[in-house]
DNA sequence: CTGAAAGCGCTTACAG
DNA sequence: CTGAAAGCGCTTACAG
């Protein structure tokens, strides 16, 4: 059995409470006290229970992160490993304790985090959008949960605490580096309709090219996998009226779109510019730099880790920026049109 | 303030342990009270705190994950994230809790884990070799913390936990494939010197060359990065004895080969064969099918976690394998030589 | 600076 | 089938 504060206490000749404080308040405890206790739990052993103290202390300091494992996309993606090593990190490194879930099926997984808040095994948690629907959000809110989103949510954004990248303007300034390059006819890769991702590359796009009109913009929806990449970029490619350029909304489907192009035999950036939205680690592989937008997603855990922690530790609340600024990193992926 | 037991019971007119006794053992309570008290329950929205459960019960439910993610090649594999999935997927199926831990520094984290144990803020803890040294693994036997390694550590396997791809099976079969093919000039990019991954590969390479004496094989260490993969390669292939077929530690180094061989305009498999050992995800990305051992390492994540599993749950230990069993995965990447 | 008392929210025997 | 009592390991006021 492991020894407990009384242990100590007795060892040490004192009360419990004394050891409690060497260990809590030590510049209470007179010189030659703390130097006994110190020896006792030294000899013991002793470690106090955190179960114990949180209980008494009425604390939590554990933050959940919720990851969609089921999704195939997950796997591929480098992006929730990059983002749990980032709110890892910052749990470590403030003394926080991360939890990771997933849930087994598609059912209703706001009923686990209500659980998990309320069962008091997490004080906060961190979700990533859209793993979470509309409905499941709605029941957090009303049931108080707090909570943070990574990635917009498709509702009530102001009410609503996130943190994204800036995809409306990741879009504009991809699509303008395009133009400046001479570009009328560009191919765009976009993410899946029901990730407000996609919706607001579009955004950005379609705000460019309406004060374009002779720009001819050619969107295909994609599941993020390379495969799906590969083949719409084929398609593209193969059509008749051939895009000079490609926009893909991050770097796996870049990737997609140079193994087509390959196939195709064309080379790039002289057959065929590529830019690319966010550069999730997959762009590293390619034989050239990938003009992309560089978006500091790998910010994103770390916001959100700080922000569940200000909750948690009942600190006043900072302001949250719910978007990250982006800029255009120029590569070797572009050049003008022939 | 959150209700607590006593707020039901006195809702429901009865003695705190009927609450409790509905919620933890409803068969022992009568139709009539199990009505009652299930109608306050509900009505008070309860939920039992769970820090007071584990403490009274004297149990532990959390599994923790330490994560090296200080290290580059962390950021760049996708067999951490696979890891952390597969752990994560389980603990959620079995009721458990899984915690991630890193460390800041390179210093001594085996006294995070045995404080970790001692606090009883996890019931035991799974590693990944070479993240923990062989000083600390001592340290943790000696203080008796329940942990199990994922990977192969460098001292005392037969008293410490493991689980690992048979990586000495890997790389004879990889060899064996290849000369199978007809070649005797083989280079091998192997992983650093620091991993037992590297050795037992070495092993399982040597196993076979020793048998045929005229094979020449040609062995270069990396990190285990696609950039450090490029940079071996373009040596053994611009070196006078030009190997016919590289072996590569993994498919990212596998990648890295494809890269330099473009940049000398070898085909492949025609000009080079390729064969890797771990397929950990990055050699998708390749525009044929790579020829690579099947390690089955996605699995190597179920097993710790199922081990760590019985060990909290006070289940008796079933027989670990300590080493999964591996097989030739046939590819595009390899062919006759010319 | 130190100790006796009370309590955090729950469960486990023990009676009845 | 149900309740009164005791206790899990710790800390927080309250005295002294």
């Amino acid at each position: 059995m492991a020894s407990t504060i009384t242990d100590v206490a007795k060892l040490a000749g004192v009360s419990a409470q004394t050891v409690s404080r060497t260990i809590n308040t030590p510049e209470l405890v007179s010189k030659k006290t703390l130097d006994k206790v110190q020896r006792a739990i030294h000899a013991l052993d002793y470690h106090p229970n955190l179960t114990a103290r949180l209980l008494v202390n009425n604390k939590v300091r554990s933050i959940g992160l919720f990851m969609p494992f089921s999704s195939d996309q997950v796997k591929q993606s480098l992006f929730f490993s990059t983002l749990s090593a980032a709110i890892c990190q910052f749990c470590s490194q403030n003394n926080l304790i991360m939890q990771m879930f997933t849930s087994m099926s598609r059912e209703d997984s706001s009923r686990l985090f209500v659980k998990l808040f309320k069962e008091r095994q997490v004080g906060g948690l961190i979700l990533t959008c859209p793993s979470v629907s509309n409905e499941e959000l709605i029941h957090l809110l009303s049931e108080k949960i707090p909570f943070i989103i990574v990635g917009r949510p498709g509702i009530l954004t102001a009410q609503i605490p996130y943190v994204d990248v800036d995809n409306v303007k990741a879009g504009s300034i991809a699509i303008e580096h395009l133009i400046k390059f001479g570009h009328r006819r560009i191919g765009f890769l976009n993410g899946p309709s029901n990730m407000t991702l996609s919706t607001d590359l579009r955004e950005g796009v379609t705000a460019i090219s309406r004060t374009l009109p002779e720009l001819e913009m050619m969107e295909s929806e994609t599941n993020l996998t390379l495969e799906c990449g590969y083949i719409e970029a084929l398609k593209l490619l193969r059509s008749e009226r051939r895009p000079t350029a490609i926009f893909t909304a991050d770097d796996l489907l870049a990737v997609g779109v140079k193994k087509a192009a390959d196939e195709l035999n064309l080379r790039i950036p002289e057959d065929l510019s590529i830019i690319s939205g966010v550069q999730n680690g997959w762009g590293l592989i390619l034989p050239f730099k990938l003009t992309h937008v560089d978006t500091q997603f790998e910010k994103l855990g770390d916001i959100a880790a700080q922000h569940m922690a200000r909750h948690i530790l009942n600190e006043e609340p900072i302001n949250l920026s719910k978007l990250l600024e982006v800029r255009l990193v120029e590569g070797q992926s572009c050049g003008s049109v022939l």
